[in-house]
RNA sequence: GUGGCCGUAGCUCAAUUAGGUUAGAGCACCUGGUUGUGGUCCAGGGGGUUGGGGGUUCAAAUCCCCUCGGUCACCCCA
Protein backbone atom coordinates (compact mmCIF):
# COMPACT_ATOMS: atom_id res chain seq x y z
CA UNK A 1 0.00 0.00 0.00
CA UNK A 2 1.29 3.27 -0.95
CA UNK A 3 0.74 5.73 2.17
CA UNK A 4 2.13 8.62 -0.40
CA UNK A 5 -0.98 10.43 -1.63
CA UNK A 6 -1.00 10.91 -5.31
CA UNK A 7 1.63 13.01 -7.42
CA UNK A 8 0.87 16.82 -7.87
CA UNK A 9 -1.48 16.88 -4.52
CA UNK A 10 -0.60 16.87 -0.94
CA UNK A 11 -2.19 16.31 2.29
CA UNK A 12 -2.95 20.00 4.29
CA UNK A 13 -2.40 19.16 7.89
CA UNK A 14 -2.18 21.67 11.07
CA UNK A 15 -0.89 24.81 10.68
CA UNK A 16 -1.01 25.05 6.78
CA UNK A 17 -4.31 23.94 6.80
CA UNK A 18 -5.51 26.11 9.36
CA UNK A 19 -3.84 28.90 7.25
CA UNK A 20 -5.59 27.72 4.26
CA UNK A 21 -8.75 27.73 6.02
CA UNK A 22 -8.37 31.60 6.94
CA UNK A 23 -7.73 32.45 3.61
CA UNK A 24 -10.97 30.95 2.83
CA UNK A 25 -13.03 32.67 5.64
CA UNK A 26 -11.89 35.66 4.07
CA UNK A 27 -12.72 35.39 0.96
CA UNK A 28 -15.73 34.46 2.40
CA UNK A 29 -16.04 37.86 4.51
CA UNK A 30 -14.11 40.12 1.08
CA UNK A 31 -16.76 38.82 -1.61
CA UNK A 32 -19.99 39.24 0.68
CA UNK A 33 -18.65 42.84 1.53
CA UNK A 34 -18.74 43.37 -1.92
CA UNK A 35 -22.38 42.20 -2.43
CA UNK A 36 -20.65 38.59 -3.83
CA UNK A 37 -23.34 35.35 -3.55
CA UNK A 38 -21.68 32.24 -2.67
CA UNK A 39 -22.47 29.38 -5.58
CA UNK A 40 -21.49 25.78 -5.83
CA UNK A 41 -21.13 24.20 -8.91
CA UNK A 42 -19.80 20.38 -10.06
CA UNK A 43 -16.69 19.39 -9.47
CA UNK A 44 -16.62 17.47 -12.40
CA UNK A 45 -18.44 18.55 -16.02
CA UNK A 46 -19.25 17.32 -19.45
CA UNK A 47 -15.95 17.17 -21.03
CA UNK A 48 -17.27 19.29 -24.25
CA UNK A 49 -17.95 22.55 -21.55
CA UNK A 50 -14.44 23.08 -21.13
CA UNK A 51 -13.22 22.17 -24.35
CA UNK A 52 -15.96 24.41 -26.23
CA UNK A 53 -15.30 27.36 -23.27
CA UNK A 54 -11.57 27.01 -23.83
CA UNK A 55 -10.99 26.72 -27.01
CA UNK A 56 -10.00 22.81 -28.44
CA UNK A 57 -6.29 24.16 -29.19
CA UNK A 58 -5.20 25.48 -25.35
CA UNK A 59 -3.11 24.02 -23.54
CA UNK A 60 -5.28 23.55 -20.43
CA UNK A 61 -7.94 21.39 -23.02
CA UNK A 62 -5.48 19.58 -24.95
CA UNK A 63 -2.85 18.57 -22.70
CA UNK A 64 -4.02 19.15 -18.59
CA UNK A 65 -7.57 17.97 -18.41
CA UNK A 66 -8.57 15.12 -15.86
CA UNK A 67 -10.80 13.38 -18.54
CA UNK A 68 -12.61 9.91 -17.69
CA UNK A 69 -15.63 7.77 -18.91
CA UNK A 70 -18.05 7.31 -16.18
CA UNK A 71 -20.22 3.98 -16.38
CA UNK A 72 -22.49 5.73 -18.80
CA UNK A 73 -19.67 6.07 -21.39
CA UNK A 74 -19.86 9.53 -20.54
CA UNK A 75 -16.48 11.72 -21.32
CA UNK A 76 -16.22 13.96 -17.67
CA UNK A 77 -13.23 16.05 -16.27
CA UNK A 78 -12.67 17.41 -13.31
CA UNK A 79 -12.79 21.10 -13.75
CA UNK A 80 -9.58 22.71 -14.63
CA UNK A 81 -11.34 25.93 -13.93
CA UNK A 82 -14.52 27.24 -12.60
CA UNK A 83 -15.91 30.28 -14.94
CA UNK A 84 -17.38 27.93 -17.82
CA UNK A 85 -19.35 26.19 -14.48
CA UNK A 86 -20.37 29.21 -13.09
CA UNK A 87 -21.97 30.45 -16.61
CA UNK A 88 -23.45 27.73 -17.27
CA UNK A 89 -25.06 27.76 -14.18
CA UNK A 90 -26.43 31.19 -14.84
CA UNK A 91 -27.48 30.14 -18.22
CA UNK A 92 -29.78 27.50 -16.90
CA UNK A 93 -31.06 29.30 -13.94
CA UNK A 94 -31.06 32.64 -15.42
CA UNK A 95 -34.64 33.50 -15.00
CA UNK A 96 -34.18 32.93 -11.14
CA UNK A 97 -31.31 35.09 -10.64
CA UNK A 98 -31.16 38.45 -10.32
CA UNK A 99 -28.95 40.47 -12.92
CA UNK A 100 -26.61 40.70 -13.11
CA UNK A 101 -25.73 38.14 -11.05
CA UNK A 102 -22.84 38.56 -8.79
CA UNK A 103 -21.24 35.25 -7.60
CA UNK A 104 -18.14 33.43 -6.16
CA UNK A 105 -17.24 29.98 -5.22
CA UNK A 106 -13.72 28.51 -3.40
CA UNK A 107 -12.36 25.19 -4.27
CA UNK A 108 -10.18 22.76 -5.75
CA UNK A 109 -9.60 22.62 -9.34
CA UNK A 110 -7.60 19.92 -11.52
CA UNK A 111 -5.06 20.21 -13.64
CA UNK A 112 -2.81 17.15 -15.06
CA UNK A 113 0.99 18.97 -15.87
CA UNK A 114 4.30 18.79 -13.68
CA UNK A 115 3.62 19.02 -11.13
CA UNK A 116 6.26 21.75 -8.64
CA UNK A 117 5.57 24.40 -6.45
CA UNK A 118 3.13 26.48 -6.72
CA UNK A 119 1.75 24.40 -9.40
CA UNK A 120 0.33 21.30 -8.17
CA UNK A 121 -2.26 18.91 -9.66
CA UNK A 122 -5.28 19.87 -7.08
CA UNK A 123 -5.18 23.31 -6.15
CA UNK A 124 -7.10 25.84 -4.69
CA UNK A 125 -8.99 29.26 -5.79
CA UNK A 126 -10.80 31.66 -4.94
CA UNK A 127 -12.99 33.00 -7.49
CA UNK A 128 -15.54 35.37 -8.63
CA UNK A 129 -17.65 36.24 -11.52
CA UNK A 130 -20.17 39.32 -12.23
CA UNK A 131 -22.18 38.13 -15.04
CA UNK A 132 -25.26 40.42 -17.74
CA UNK A 133 -23.17 43.32 -17.33
CA UNK A 134 -20.50 44.97 -19.79
CA UNK A 135 -20.07 48.27 -17.82
CA UNK A 136 -16.39 49.23 -17.40
CA UNK A 137 -17.08 49.40 -13.46
CA UNK A 138 -18.16 46.06 -13.30
CA UNK A 139 -14.08 45.47 -14.29
CA UNK A 140 -13.34 47.59 -12.04
CA UNK A 141 -15.00 46.06 -9.09
CA UNK A 142 -13.58 42.55 -9.91
CA UNK A 143 -10.35 43.93 -9.64
CA UNK A 144 -11.08 45.95 -7.18
CA UNK A 145 -12.12 42.81 -4.80
CA UNK A 146 -9.21 40.91 -5.70
CA UNK A 147 -6.86 44.43 -5.17
CA UNK A 148 -8.54 44.40 -1.62
CA UNK A 149 -8.34 40.27 -0.86
CA UNK A 150 -4.48 40.13 -1.45
CA UNK A 151 -3.92 43.14 0.22
CA UNK A 152 -6.02 41.66 3.72
CA UNK A 153 -3.63 39.12 3.36
CA UNK A 154 -0.80 41.23 4.35
CA UNK A 155 1.04 40.96 0.72
CA UNK A 156 2.35 44.19 -0.32
CA UNK A 157 4.60 42.76 -2.65
CA UNK A 158 2.27 41.80 -5.46
CA UNK A 159 1.55 44.16 -8.48
CA UNK A 160 -1.61 44.56 -10.68
CA UNK A 161 -0.80 44.53 -14.23
CA UNK A 162 -3.72 45.40 -16.60
CA UNK A 163 -4.53 45.56 -20.88
CA UNK A 164 -7.25 45.35 -23.17
CA UNK A 165 -7.27 42.48 -25.87
CA UNK A 166 -9.60 43.44 -27.61
CA UNK A 167 -12.78 41.82 -28.71
CA UNK A 168 -14.52 40.47 -31.92
CA UNK A 169 -14.63 43.49 -33.82
CA UNK A 170 -11.00 44.58 -33.68
CA UNK A 171 -9.01 41.51 -32.40
CA UNK A 172 -9.02 39.36 -35.64
CA UNK A 173 -7.65 42.57 -37.45
CA UNK A 174 -4.53 43.25 -35.08
CA UNK A 175 -4.15 39.56 -35.00
CA UNK A 176 -3.51 39.72 -38.81
CA UNK A 177 -1.20 42.87 -38.74
CA UNK A 178 0.77 41.25 -36.22
CA UNK A 179 1.04 38.21 -38.30
CA UNK A 180 2.30 40.41 -41.12
CA UNK A 181 4.92 42.08 -39.32
CA UNK A 182 6.33 38.88 -37.75
CA UNK A 183 5.93 36.72 -41.25
CA UNK A 184 9.02 38.14 -42.48
CA UNK A 185 11.22 37.12 -39.33
CA UNK A 186 10.10 34.21 -38.97
CA UNK A 187 12.91 32.24 -39.33
CA UNK A 188 14.43 34.29 -36.68
CA UNK A 189 11.31 33.12 -33.99
CA UNK A 190 12.01 29.94 -31.82
CA UNK A 191 10.39 26.73 -32.40
CA UNK A 192 7.36 27.40 -30.06
CA UNK A 193 7.14 30.93 -31.78
CA UNK A 194 6.63 29.59 -35.31
CA UNK A 195 3.91 27.41 -34.08
CA UNK A 196 2.56 30.16 -31.80
CA UNK A 197 2.29 32.72 -34.93
CA UNK A 198 -0.12 30.18 -36.24
CA UNK A 199 -2.31 29.12 -33.08
CA UNK A 200 -1.90 32.24 -30.63
CA UNK A 201 0.21 35.19 -32.15
CA UNK A 202 -0.39 37.74 -29.08
CA UNK A 203 2.03 34.82 -27.16
CA UNK A 204 5.01 35.82 -29.44
CA UNK A 205 4.80 39.11 -27.80
CA UNK A 206 5.83 37.26 -24.36
CA UNK A 207 8.06 34.90 -25.11
CA UNK A 208 10.69 34.68 -23.08
CA UNK A 209 13.42 33.65 -26.44
CA UNK A 210 11.92 36.46 -28.87
CA UNK A 211 10.17 38.87 -26.56
CA UNK A 212 13.50 40.92 -26.65
CA UNK A 213 14.19 40.76 -30.11
CA UNK A 214 14.37 43.54 -32.11
CA UNK A 215 11.49 42.91 -34.62
CA UNK A 216 9.50 41.44 -31.82
CA UNK A 217 9.88 44.74 -29.75
CA UNK A 218 8.59 46.85 -32.53
CA UNK A 219 5.50 44.61 -33.41
CA UNK A 220 1.83 46.78 -33.00
CA UNK A 221 0.54 46.81 -29.49
CA UNK A 222 -2.97 45.57 -29.45
CA UNK A 223 -3.66 48.41 -27.31
CA UNK A 224 -2.89 50.89 -30.46
CA UNK A 225 -5.19 48.98 -32.47
CA UNK A 226 -8.76 48.89 -30.59
CA UNK A 227 -11.96 49.26 -32.01
CA UNK A 228 -13.53 52.09 -30.40
CA UNK A 229 -15.62 50.57 -28.22
CA UNK A 230 -12.88 48.80 -26.94
CA UNK A 231 -10.91 51.64 -26.60
CA UNK A 232 -13.48 53.73 -24.69
CA UNK A 233 -13.95 50.41 -22.13
CA UNK A 234 -10.20 50.44 -21.61
CA UNK A 235 -10.26 54.12 -20.80
CA UNK A 236 -12.56 53.61 -18.56
CA UNK A 237 -11.83 50.80 -16.66
CA UNK A 238 -7.99 52.43 -15.91
CA UNK A 239 -9.88 55.45 -14.84
CA UNK A 240 -11.93 53.77 -12.65
CA UNK A 241 -8.91 51.93 -11.21
CA UNK A 242 -7.37 55.75 -11.14
CA UNK A 243 -10.43 56.90 -9.15
CA UNK A 244 -10.71 54.03 -6.72
CA UNK A 245 -6.90 54.39 -6.11
CA UNK A 246 -5.27 51.16 -7.06
CA UNK A 247 -2.28 50.75 -8.55
CA UNK A 248 -1.85 49.16 -11.46
CA UNK A 249 0.72 48.89 -14.71
CA UNK A 250 -0.55 48.82 -17.96
CA UNK A 251 1.16 45.72 -19.50
CA UNK A 252 0.72 45.60 -23.67
CA UNK A 253 2.06 42.47 -23.87
CA UNK A 254 -0.07 40.84 -21.48
CA UNK A 255 -2.29 38.25 -23.04
CA UNK A 256 -4.69 35.28 -21.89
CA UNK A 257 -4.24 31.78 -22.83
CA UNK A 258 -7.91 30.67 -22.51
CA UNK A 259 -10.07 31.66 -25.87
CA UNK A 260 -13.43 33.20 -24.42
CA UNK A 261 -11.47 36.27 -22.78
CA UNK A 262 -12.40 39.59 -24.01
CA UNK A 263 -11.68 42.83 -24.19
CA UNK A 264 -9.83 43.86 -20.07
CA UNK A 265 -6.97 41.44 -18.92
CA UNK A 266 -5.36 41.76 -15.82
CA UNK A 267 -3.05 39.54 -13.07
CA UNK A 268 -1.58 39.87 -9.63
CA UNK A 269 2.12 38.85 -9.65
CA UNK A 270 3.86 38.59 -7.04
CA UNK A 271 7.12 39.77 -6.59
CA UNK A 272 8.37 37.46 -4.00
CA UNK A 273 7.44 34.31 -6.01
CA UNK A 274 9.90 32.48 -9.16
CA UNK A 275 8.49 33.64 -12.00
CA UNK A 276 6.60 30.04 -12.67
CA UNK A 277 4.39 30.69 -9.81
CA UNK A 278 4.33 34.47 -9.40
CA UNK A 279 0.68 35.00 -11.19
CA UNK A 280 -1.59 35.05 -7.56
CA UNK A 281 -4.67 36.22 -9.51
CA UNK A 282 -5.99 36.08 -12.97
CA UNK A 283 -8.94 37.78 -14.82
CA UNK A 284 -10.97 39.24 -17.43
CA UNK A 285 -13.67 39.86 -18.98
CA UNK A 286 -15.14 37.04 -21.10
CA UNK A 287 -18.40 38.69 -23.30
CA UNK A 288 -17.66 35.96 -25.79
CA UNK A 289 -18.48 33.05 -23.50
CA UNK A 290 -21.95 32.63 -22.76
CA UNK A 291 -22.79 32.64 -26.87
CA UNK A 292 -20.01 29.98 -27.16
CA UNK A 293 -21.75 27.84 -24.24
CA UNK A 294 -24.67 27.99 -26.57
CA UNK A 295 -26.68 30.48 -24.62
CA UNK A 296 -27.71 34.50 -25.68
CA UNK A 297 -25.03 37.10 -25.52
CA UNK A 298 -23.80 37.87 -22.40
CA UNK A 299 -21.01 39.54 -20.81
CA UNK A 300 -19.06 38.59 -18.10
CA UNK A 301 -16.17 39.35 -15.82
CA UNK A 302 -13.76 37.82 -13.35
CA UNK A 303 -10.60 36.82 -11.62
CA UNK A 304 -9.33 33.62 -10.10
CA UNK A 305 -7.26 33.89 -7.00
CA UNK A 306 -4.73 30.92 -6.72
CA UNK A 307 -5.10 29.82 -2.46
CA UNK A 308 -2.26 28.17 -2.47
CA UNK A 309 0.03 30.48 -4.03
CA UNK A 310 -1.17 32.90 -2.30
CA UNK A 311 0.25 30.86 0.95
CA UNK A 312 3.35 30.98 -0.45
CA UNK A 313 3.79 34.49 -1.17
CA UNK A 314 2.55 35.18 2.79
CA UNK A 315 5.45 32.66 3.39
CA UNK A 316 7.50 34.39 0.87
CA UNK A 317 6.67 38.08 2.44
CA UNK A 318 7.06 37.08 5.98
CA UNK A 319 3.19 37.76 6.84
CA UNK A 320 2.40 35.68 9.86
CA UNK A 321 -0.06 32.65 8.65
CA UNK A 322 -3.23 33.05 10.57
CA UNK A 323 -3.19 30.56 13.39
CA UNK A 324 -6.27 29.72 15.10
CA UNK A 325 -6.24 30.60 18.54
CA UNK A 326 -6.13 27.10 20.81
CA UNK A 327 -8.01 25.95 23.44
CA UNK A 328 -9.33 28.76 26.37
CA UNK A 329 -9.12 25.72 29.06
CA UNK A 330 -7.89 22.02 29.49
CA UNK A 331 -9.19 20.30 32.18
CA UNK A 332 -6.94 17.98 33.88
CA UNK A 333 -8.33 14.95 36.40
CA UNK A 334 -6.76 12.62 38.32
CA UNK A 335 -8.86 10.10 39.45
CA UNK A 336 -12.03 7.89 38.52
CA UNK A 337 -14.15 10.50 39.92
CA UNK A 338 -12.83 13.88 38.80
CA UNK A 339 -12.75 12.84 35.27
CA UNK A 340 -16.37 13.04 35.74
CA UNK A 341 -16.26 15.73 36.92
CA UNK A 342 -14.06 16.84 34.27
CA UNK A 343 -16.23 15.56 31.91
CA UNK A 344 -19.46 17.40 33.20
CA UNK A 345 -17.03 20.80 33.30
CA UNK A 346 -16.06 20.80 29.34
CA UNK A 347 -19.12 20.45 28.71
CA UNK A 348 -20.31 23.29 30.58
CA UNK A 349 -17.41 25.37 28.93
CA UNK A 350 -18.69 24.20 25.79
CA UNK A 351 -21.91 24.92 26.42
CA UNK A 352 -20.55 28.83 27.45
CA UNK A 353 -18.79 29.28 24.18
CA UNK A 354 -15.30 28.59 25.16
CA UNK A 355 -13.15 25.52 23.40
CA UNK A 356 -12.04 23.33 25.69
CA UNK A 357 -11.22 19.61 25.87
CA UNK A 358 -9.87 16.97 28.44
CA UNK A 359 -7.77 13.85 27.89
CA UNK A 360 -9.77 10.38 26.70
CA UNK A 361 -8.16 7.85 29.30
CA UNK A 362 -6.24 8.06 32.36
CA UNK A 363 -3.24 9.37 32.58
CA UNK A 364 -0.60 11.18 34.29
CA UNK A 365 -0.85 14.52 35.13
CA UNK A 366 2.23 15.79 34.11
CA UNK A 367 1.28 13.69 30.68
CA UNK A 368 -2.28 15.72 30.96
CA UNK A 369 -0.18 18.94 31.19
CA UNK A 370 1.52 18.28 28.30
CA UNK A 371 -1.50 18.00 26.35
CA UNK A 372 -3.03 20.71 27.49
CA UNK A 373 0.15 22.89 26.74
CA UNK A 374 0.74 21.01 23.20
CA UNK A 375 -3.33 22.10 22.44
CA UNK A 376 -2.13 25.92 23.23
CA UNK A 377 -4.75 26.01 26.26
CA UNK A 378 -4.88 29.05 27.34
CA UNK A 379 -5.72 27.96 31.23
CA UNK A 380 -5.87 24.28 32.65
CA UNK A 381 -8.59 23.51 35.45
CA UNK A 382 -7.39 20.96 37.61
CA UNK A 383 -9.59 18.63 39.33
CA UNK A 384 -8.13 16.18 41.95
CA UNK A 385 -8.42 14.56 45.45
CA UNK A 386 -8.03 17.54 46.78
CA UNK A 387 -10.42 19.84 44.73
CA UNK A 388 -12.78 17.32 44.97
CA UNK A 389 -13.13 17.21 49.12
CA UNK A 390 -13.26 20.64 49.08
CA UNK A 391 -15.19 21.38 46.28
CA UNK A 392 -13.08 23.62 44.07
CA UNK A 393 -10.98 23.71 41.22
CA UNK A 394 -7.56 25.11 40.42
CA UNK A 395 -7.28 27.10 37.38
CA UNK A 396 -3.83 27.63 36.01
CA UNK A 397 -3.10 30.42 33.86
CA UNK A 398 -0.12 28.41 31.07
CA UNK A 399 1.73 31.82 30.12
CA UNK A 400 2.85 32.36 34.02
CA UNK A 401 2.01 29.57 35.43
CA UNK A 402 -0.15 31.94 37.94
CA UNK A 403 -3.01 30.01 39.98
CA UNK A 404 -5.66 30.70 41.60
CA UNK A 405 -8.53 28.43 43.29
CA UNK A 406 -12.03 29.24 43.16
CA UNK A 407 -15.18 27.40 44.14
CA UNK A 408 -15.80 24.54 41.61
CA UNK A 409 -19.46 26.34 40.44
CA UNK A 410 -17.40 29.21 39.50
CA UNK A 411 -14.72 28.00 37.16
CA UNK A 412 -16.91 29.25 34.06
CA UNK A 413 -17.18 32.40 35.25
CA UNK A 414 -14.02 32.71 35.90
CA UNK A 415 -12.72 31.66 32.30
CA UNK A 416 -15.36 33.97 30.58
CA UNK A 417 -14.52 36.77 32.11
CA UNK A 418 -10.96 36.63 31.76
CA UNK A 419 -10.28 40.86 33.31
CA UNK A 420 -11.06 39.34 36.59
CA UNK A 421 -8.05 37.65 36.45
CA UNK A 422 -5.34 38.78 38.69
CA UNK A 423 -2.60 37.20 39.87
C1' G B 1 3.94 17.24 -21.85
C1' U B 2 9.91 18.46 -22.67
C1' G B 3 14.78 18.97 -20.24
C1' G B 4 18.28 19.32 -15.71
C1' C B 5 19.13 18.13 -10.52
C1' C B 6 17.71 15.04 -6.45
C1' G B 7 15.46 10.78 -3.14
C1' U B 8 19.12 7.80 3.88
C1' A B 9 14.44 8.00 10.85
C1' G B 10 8.47 12.42 11.28
C1' C B 11 12.09 16.86 9.92
C1' U B 12 17.35 18.65 8.63
C1' C B 13 21.37 15.93 7.33
C1' A B 14 26.20 12.31 7.88
C1' A B 15 28.17 7.67 5.83
C1' U B 16 28.12 7.48 -1.35
C1' U B 17 34.29 10.36 -3.70
C1' A B 18 38.23 4.60 -4.86
C1' G B 19 31.35 -0.99 -2.92
C1' G B 20 33.34 -4.09 2.98
C1' U B 21 31.65 -5.48 10.25
C1' U B 22 24.92 -4.48 14.04
C1' A B 23 23.43 2.81 8.57
C1' G B 24 24.80 7.56 12.63
C1' A B 25 23.66 12.70 14.69
C1' G B 26 20.62 16.96 15.92
C1' C B 27 15.56 18.32 16.38
C1' A B 28 10.81 16.00 17.21
C1' C B 29 8.22 11.96 19.79
C1' C B 30 7.48 8.56 24.26
C1' U B 31 8.97 7.35 29.43
C1' G B 32 11.38 8.56 33.89
C1' G B 33 13.98 12.40 37.42
C1' U B 34 10.30 9.90 45.34
C1' U B 35 4.28 9.46 45.08
C1' G B 36 -0.54 16.60 42.27
C1' U B 37 1.75 20.57 37.59
C1' G B 38 3.24 22.00 30.93
C1' G B 39 6.79 25.07 28.18
C1' U B 40 13.56 24.85 30.43
C1' C B 41 17.27 21.07 32.13
C1' C B 42 19.21 15.76 32.85
C1' A B 43 18.79 10.44 31.78
C1' G B 44 16.72 6.49 29.09
C1' G B 45 13.71 4.60 25.03
C1' G B 46 10.93 3.66 20.42
C1' G B 47 11.55 4.62 15.26
C1' G B 48 14.94 3.19 8.96
C1' U B 49 12.65 -3.20 3.45
C1' U B 50 18.64 3.61 2.69
C1' G B 51 11.42 5.67 -2.32
C1' G B 52 10.19 0.79 -5.01
C1' G B 53 11.73 -3.28 -8.43
C1' G B 54 15.49 -5.74 -11.12
C1' G B 55 20.79 -6.41 -12.26
C1' U B 56 26.44 -6.67 -11.39
C1' U B 57 29.33 -8.68 -7.06
C1' C B 58 31.77 -13.02 -2.13
C1' A B 59 29.56 -8.25 -0.46
C1' A B 60 25.30 -2.55 -2.66
C1' A B 61 22.80 3.29 0.90
C1' U B 62 27.20 3.36 -2.43
C1' C B 63 27.80 0.85 -9.38
C1' C B 64 24.03 -0.10 -13.81
C1' C B 65 18.79 -0.28 -15.74
C1' C B 66 13.61 0.55 -14.97
C1' U B 67 9.91 2.76 -12.11
C1' C B 68 7.65 6.09 -8.47
C1' G B 69 8.16 10.72 -6.11
C1' G B 70 10.23 15.67 -5.22
C1' U B 71 12.49 20.03 -7.20
C1' C B 72 13.98 23.75 -10.94
C1' A B 73 13.44 25.64 -15.90
C1' C B 74 10.28 25.43 -20.28
C1' C B 75 5.25 24.98 -22.28
C1' C B 76 1.13 27.04 -19.94
C1' C B 77 -1.43 28.91 -16.08
C1' A B 78 -3.94 30.38 -10.51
Amino acid sequence: MELAPPRGTADLLPPRAEAMLALYESAHRWARLFGFRYLETPMFEHTELFSRAAGATSDVVSKEMYTFLDKGDRSLTLRPETTASVVRAYLTNAHDLPLPFKGYYLGSQFRHGRPQAGRTREFRQFGVEIIGVGAPDADVEVIALSDAYLRGQGLLRTTLVVNSIGDAECRPAYRQLLIDHLEPDRDDLCDDCQQRLRSNPLRVLDCKVDGKKAFVLAAPMISDHLCGPCAAHFAAVRAGLDGAGIDYQHDPRLVRGLDYYTRTAFEFVSGVLSEAQATVCGGGRYDGLAEVLGGPPTPGVGFALGLDRVLLAMEGEGVELPSPRGLRCFVVAVGEQARAAAKTLVAELRAAGLPSAAAFEERPMKAQMKMADRADAAFVAIIGERELAEGVITLKRLVDGIQKTVPAGDAVGWLTRLDDWTP
